[in-house]
DNA sequence: AATCCGGGGCG
DNA sequence: CGCCCAGGATT
């Protein structure tokens, strides 16, 4: 047998029932590699079950607000999927009569959509030949043949698109694309990989080297930055608080959160009472405030960590305009933000 | 080509 | 605690 007709026969017996291997509907098959995307099917999987139900075709979706969009996505992280997930909506219901483009290369002008789901759309859905490279693929294939190129650079990628592009079964593209995805995910693992009873393991370059835990090879990235946060959890004597969407181009662009001062170290208490910024805030109205976590909090993302102290403030009067604290929990949030919202109480 | 963007799980 | 995950956009 040869390298696909192994892939594929391994796929037959061991692919996993998921929903969208039910359907060829490219709104659906679309709808879950977005979510798929740097995520977990273990994770993913309720948030894909949720837009089903919440937006059954592209229509819904694009007939929704972008805060639903991205009160269903909270918690999933890399919002930006979402907005452009929901920005591609209407562009295909506006503009292109609701019609899913069905090539490779139309599916790659499409906000949000890059190499990795064009093709796997391309494949899944219309049986274009085109090769999907995702994190599986650069672990089973660098490990099978022994190519030490490291994956996150540009020479790394064409080199595993190139091949893969030979490998592909061109007769059955949406087969072969998920069962090699589905072979690094559940077989070729990134720690202790089945090699014992892998299909493959009597060509195996890594396995023959021993050099399974080497590959594949990936660049060192960059450190992790650290940020001081300081929320302003306002108490106003009408039960409302200041609740404001995120604006600008940073992180977590378009979500809530309570009013923000970051400073370069560690707040303590008499900082905090003397703060420029939070004297400002309140331009000059007397408050009592408290410090919520005595030791900070400390949230981490891939490239930053985030020491943050919850500051809760009464007011007779907020500062500017509020909501009202029993309708927190209806906007959408970084989980930093609903963890608090969970373990606080707030006076009623 | 390098950097940024979240959050969860695992060993 | 470091690494990995069905990547893409921006600079």
């Amino acid at each position: 047998m040869n390298f696909k007709e192994i892939l594929t026969n391994w796929y037959s017996v061991n692919k996993r029932e998921l929903p969208w291997r039910k359907t060829k509907n490219p709104y659906y098959i679309w709808l879950s590699e977005i979510i798929l995307q740097q995520t977990q099917i273990k994770q993913g999987l309720p948030y894909y079950e949720a837009f089903v139900t919440n937006f059954p075709t592209i229509f819904d979706l694009a007939n929704a607000s972008e805060e639903e969009v991205l009160k269903l996505w909270q918690g999933l992280g890399y919002y930006s999927r979402a907005r452009n997930l929901h920005f591609t909506a209407k562009y295909i219901v506006n503009e292109l009569n609701g019609i899913f483009p069905n090539t490779y290369k139309e599916l790659l002008k499409l906000k949000g959509i890059g190499d990795y789901t064009a093709s796997a759309i391309a494949s899944i859905c219309f049986n274009e030949p085109t090769a999907v490279v995702d994190g599986n693929v650069y672990r089973f294939l660098s490990r099978h043949y022994g190519i030490e190129t490291p994956i996150n650079t540009t020479e790394g990628f064409k080199t595993f698109k190139a091949l893969a592009t030979e490998l592909i079964d061109t007769n059955n593209p949406a087969d072969f694309n998920q069962a090699i995805m589905e072979f690094g995910a559940t077989q070729c693992k990134p720690k202790n990989p089945e090699c014992t009873r892998c299909p493959f393991n009597s060509s195996c370059e890594a396995l023959k080297n021993d050099t399974i835990s080497k590959l594949p090879v990936k660049l060192k990235k960059t450190k992790v930055s650290k940020k001081h946060f300081n929320f302003l959890v306002c108490i106003s004597s009408d039960k409302k608080t200041v609740f404001n969407k995120r604006t600008g181009k940073g992180i977590w662009k378009n979500l809530y959160q309570f009013p923000l001062v970051e400073t370069k170290s560690s707040l303590s208490v008499d900082d905090f009472k003397t703060h420029p910024l939070v004297k400002d805030f309140f331009n000059g109205q007397r408050y009592d405030f408290t410090l919520y976590n005595e030791t900070e909090i400390i949230h981490k993302l891939s490239h930053q960590h985030l020491h943050t102290k919850f500051w809760i403030i009464e007011v007779n009067t907020l500062p500017e305009e509020g909501i009202y604290i029993t309708e927190l929990h209806n906007y959408p949030t970084p989980v930093l933000i609903s963890n608090f919202l969970n373990d606080f109480n707030f006076p009623v």
